[in-house]
DNA sequence: GATGAATGAGGGTTCATTCAT
DNA sequence: TATGAATGAACCCTCATTCAT
């Protein structure tokens, strides 16, 4: 099995390290001096040797975080058998640990604000927003009416998206457990009434 | 009744182009040169006439923002009667049209992202919070069992931030209208699974 | 006899304003605004009415300044008839009470400090301390032997100078009075050093 | 011994280039601008890597100032061994030759000028002053009658500060050795002027 | 590979001045 | 006469990037 040079070694502590910059300066941009302080390097110069430039750092950055959430997608979804089943893995993957540290959550929300100007964020961003409405989508079509699957799969989403505001808002008021709870209560709720509406005379 | 002084409609002109600005910025920190832009004004430098600084300008804006939502909840929860109602005028008010430009979408969200790093935002954040939940919370007492009351305001707050977010991201996906439907449905649902399980003898 | 005019009068007050703006702000450049406000005034832009520019304030300023000193010797040495009151009628006039307020003191030390770079002060300066030298080198003459009054001379204008500079750094430890005692002291010194040196017989 | 580095190279040059801003600028605050140019450096920024703003490279400038004073006083005052040599020493250090190039006057006044509105400037300010007088006052005690100590003392500075103020406004009319000598010449006047009366008898 | 010197662009703010009312 | 809107220049500072060591 291939060792990490140092080299990978030193990127991945940089990318960890933007997040954490990312975080800490509220969402606006952060600088490479503060992105080296939290990464323990004495030297802002030394970043050019590892990344392109400051945007690459980020795009990097961003590429892995966004490899990251697929990735616990996967490892979750791979091991479903039923439609339910399924449908809580994406709920899980988007509450799992990896997902929902405060770096990560202001990382998102930075990623997501910036994709609008720009291009390589929002192609990120299409790209695993695709992957992900498409495997939800692909678990409540055996579950709810057919015309009901994209307001369903779209509420899951926004639910989700806003317990992570909330959760970067003010991480006291609300944990991730309560988080995955109110969502996967919500979305049995909505099965509940898909249910009854389906066999009204039962 | 006062007409708006000169000064009172250009200190206006300049808040509503700060929020075009930070929209326009992807939430990053807005120049004032790009704010000026904005508002059609030719130096940077009239600003300071109008406000004390440039952390001056946007605290103004973030407060003429939330008390515009403020209105909008004011003015709709004031004509109600039923309890259910009461609801509806705080999911109304938060995607009522002034609340739901993209512009001011994305103060919010740019806004609410500062709130860790300027106290006084968070001191404004913190008291439109605490109203509009009290509001909330005031409709849902009469509705549903105390112990749920605070999970389904929670509940009801995050998918609505995450309408927002959602909406914030790409305005195409997902309108207003459609955002105002899922919500309140999603209300509905809550409410008849709390009904169903009140009265499972029936 | 003429009245001041209103324009005068205004002329009057923003010279005075000037005076205590340069005070106040530790002899860096006064601003406008500054001065403005000392004068009570509202508005900056007035002072374009009565001034040319601020430059032009500035002078006007100094030559008042200047004027008022030679004024105050021009007073007291009139009306002497021996050379040792002459000598003293110099020194009276140099801690007249006009001259020795915080603000005058401030302001001659401001524009002194600003005549090597601006050739107008300067002039004024320069006109100043020939009259005010020649004034004094005229009593010296009749009471030193003729080559000690040039370091007569420039040992008491030195000497006062420096007064009026421990005065302006801290009006605390040194009073006009103990100034003005110390200076005449320092003189009547040198004045009987000559006499016993020219009658080294008696 | 070590070897300055090239830091401490470059922050001298800066301090040097600092005070001749101060002077060339007639006492207005000195601009990084001007600086630079005087230092021969290209850029403004690079004063940022060495101080970290320009009131900081200001503090240190005068700090350097008024350390260089104290070890011309300490230099001289230590091989001292009468009580009027160490008069002399005083004096003598205040017209060295570190002290008394036209940069370094203008810095000095420039620094006095500033302190009612600097607290730090007035730190500098006053322990440096409280050193030199007391120095002075430890040898005018020995020569003078006790209660002529006070006055001698600030007869004395206030002359030196005339003299350095003379020769910052026009250093063709007084040179540094007639300050000295004019100082020193004074000096001894009151020291004639003691001895005789207290010896009226003899 | 790593460091720090150096540069240049851009941002916020102050300020004197001009202009319209 | 008086006011305040408006402009543009100048200043200090931050920051990403490049270069030499």
């Amino acid at each position: 099995m291939a060792r990490p040079t140092v080299d990978q070694v030193r990127r991945r502590e940089l990318i960890q390290a933007t997040m954490t910059a990312i975080h800490r300066a509220g969402l606006a941009d952060p600088t490479v001096a503060a992105i080296c302080k939290y990464a323990g390097l004495a030297s802002v110069s030394i970043v050019n040797h590892y990344f392109k430039s400051k945007q690459d750092l980020l795009e990097c950055t961003m590429r892995e975080l966004a490899g990251d959430f697929l990735g616990e997608v996967a490892l979750r979804a791979g091991s479903t058998h039923t439609p339910m089943d399924r449908v809580f893995a994406v709920i899980d993957a988007n509450f799992a640990p990896s997902q929902c540290t405060p770096e990560a959550v202001s990382s998102w929300l930075w990623f997501w604000s910036r994709t609008p100007s720009c291009s390589v964020f929002a192609d990120i961003e299409h790209a695993t927003h695709h992957h992900i409405i498409t495997e939800l989508k692909r678990g409540l079509t055996e579950l709810l009416p057919a015309k009901e699957v994209g307001d369903a799969a779209e509420s899951l989403m926004a639910l989700m998206y806003g317990m992570w505001l909330r959760f970067a808002l003010n991480p006291q008021i609300l944990d991730v457990e309560a988080a995955r709870r109110i969502t996967r209560h919500n979305f049995l709720l909505r099965l509940q009434a898909a249910a009854a509406k389906s066999m009204p005379a039962a």
